[in-house]
DNA sequence: ATCGTTACCGGGAACGATTGCGTAAATAAA
DNA sequence: TTTATTTACGCAATCGTTCCCGGTAACGAT
């Protein structure tokens, strides 16, 4: 069964006309008389004609749709970015193909091929967390396709960027730890070749740092599939637990791994935050409902959809090749809730001050 | 900058041969000798050639793109659905373009004006909690637009379409609540016009009136924007704890609104499940962490999309039309946690009535 | 020598839309 | 009356691909 649609070329039937005559009385051309465009556009309006845009794609070299790879969308954030880029995306006429990698390199790989192949006229891309090898995108990236960075951005390529301070961020979270009176805090994070990964820790690592913290290295752990396996997130924990140097508090750097910590730390009975503290970033809502509720990182994902969208229109839209690029650095919010509350076993630390 | 691909035309131009050649030649044809499709082969393997499937759609008259309606993605229920439609998609070589409805019909219009504009090849839609004109849908089903609906269907269209068994759900979800010791079962939904507001609410009713309680309607409240926006599901709260009948359990018909009400609950200080259980429709997967724990009714979310979208392609690929319809019914699994616990404060309670 | 068959390849029309160019008729200017 | 200009439309190429027609060799059979 097909779905059959009217064409010029049956309207210039219908009327007794030329195709190129219909043509431009639908797009309202100067050339063509008054009487004739009102003819045309009324049997245009009665049989609703509409362009089709496989065609005009085929003529005009451009498919008008764009591509997105995020690891998955069952995550608040990336969810909430998908709904800032079509936002933008549907508003100016252009349609988005989603795809997942789930946090795996060759997933993306053939999402990336697969994309290509059907002619996206360009791309944004949060990349996975196994992705070390660069080479397919960069290559994509030379041979013209216009690419968007957001999230896990790559260095190694120039070209518009979105993301969050990450720095910042961590080091904001992990200081108001310190100032709760944790002094043993762990990290949970991606593989450490990622860029929030590496943004991220740095931020904990100074905030350590500025606060007289030593860094403990035993202290820091990787989930090489971001959280997508729960078995890495608790054999982290694990091992942190089990360590001499057993941490009071934990800061994980991503939405999977926040949600899976507390839920390892909860099936193995440890209290949070009186035992152990946790702070992540986070785009849930319903984190807010957990017990404790949960202190959080929040990212404006919306708006970094929408910002990446835009930029991404502005590369496709250019005239001439676009040489100067800008990395857009938002700011996120961390918001206080219960599991990062102040500990009460403080007077002593405070005295030591 | 526009990303430039490799066409037959160079190739035949670089190879001295003709367009039609090299067609055949990829296409592995009888009629071309080996060695020139070895020769073909090799070149396009070397300067990876891929056909522009923008000009095969306009040729072969199909998009190899379905389209699929759903009221947000940032609902479990709804990226576990499309996680499964992707997963049959890709796999026979289509691409799903996901638009979002937000519950509101007149974005539904929109959405479903816009897919079809773009030529999509069939359709997968989840109706909104608004949509009560069907005419459109209908049209379009009319004029051989392939469908299938999932979740919130319409009984006035023939076609296939995936749910799970609503009735029995929503049935046995509220006769657990009557086993654990709840008299006064209250019931938030969707607009009453929706089929799953329908199944799962003749289901509710049947419960209690099998177990010799009778329905009030006065506890049977909908939310008309699905539980969008939280200030209905806290109206519809309020009015039922200052009801005179006020109820000491709800069930609740979607993820949306079992969040919702969970969180309204919370904030009102209204502790579950002491002193109001709670039991609803949800695939998130944090309901386990809360406090306390939802007791949920899940549904087969990936397992939906698989089966919706192999009917879909069934549609679509079938030479002739397809007159024999199925509507596909799958099983929910009710999950007992702690909001739905058997109330313990029995005695003096019945005493009192 | 002629015909039929087979193997191999090219020309060109389609798919639906846009657009540069050509041109007839009508009108204006010389 | 002749020439220039305008008006209003059609022709045909184009985008990348497929596929229906051909067509031309080479070869064997008659």
């Amino acid at each position: 069964m097909r779905f059959e649609a009217l064409t010029i070329k049956d309207i210039a039937k219908a009327l007794g006309l030329s195709t190129s005559t219909v043509s431009r009385a639908l797009r309202d051309s100067y050339e063509i008389s008054p009487e004739t465009k009102k003819l045309v556009l009324e049997y245009a309006e009665k049989n609703n004609y509409h362009p089709n845009p496989i065609a005009l794609s085929l003529k005009e070299r451009r498919s008008r749709s764009i591509g997105v790879i995020v690891c998955e969308i069952a995550n608040s954030f990336f969810s909430q970015t998908i709904n800032g880029i079509e936002s933008i995306a549907y508003h100016n006429g252009y349609n988005v193909i989603i795809a997942q990698s789930r946090e795996s390199f060759d997933r993306e790989m053939i999402n990336l091929q697969y994309l290509t192949s059907r002619s996206i006229d360009g791309l944004i891309i949060s990349v996975s967390t196994e992705t070390r090898d660069f080479s397919f995108l960069k290559e994509l990236h030379e041979r013209g396709m216009p690419i968007v960075f957001f999230d896990r951005i790559v260095d190694e390529i120039e070209t518009h960027k979105v993301i969050v301070d990450n720095y910042k961020s961590a080091y904001d979270a992990t200081s108001q730890l310190v100032k709760n009176g944790y002094q043993r805090i762990a990290a949970i994070s991606n593989a450490a070749y990622l860029s929030i990964s590496k943004d991220r820790l740095a931020g904990y690592r100074a905030a350590l740092d500025n606060n007289g913290i030593p860094v403990n290295e035993n202290l820091i752990k990787h989930c090489h599939h971001g959280g997508m396996l729960l078995e890495e997130v608790e054999q982290a924990v694990n091992e942190l637990v089990k360590a001499p140097e057993k941490p009071d508090a934990i800061l994980t750097t991503s939405d999977k791994l926040t949600t899976g910590c507390f839920r390892v730390l909860k099936s193995k009975g440890i209290s949070v935050p009186a035992e152990m503290g946790l702070v992540g970033f986070s785009n849930s809502d319903l984190t807010e409902l957990l017990d404790p509720p949960l202190t959080i990182i929040k990212q404006p994902a919306f708006e970094m959809g929408e910002i990446a969208t835009t930029l991404l229109l502005q590369l496709i839209e250019s005239k001439r090749p676009v040489k100067e690029f800008e990395t857009r650095v938002l700011a996120s919010e961390l918001i206080t809730r219960g599991s990062t509350i102040a500990k009460k076993t403080e007077p002593q630390k405070l005295a030591s001050l």
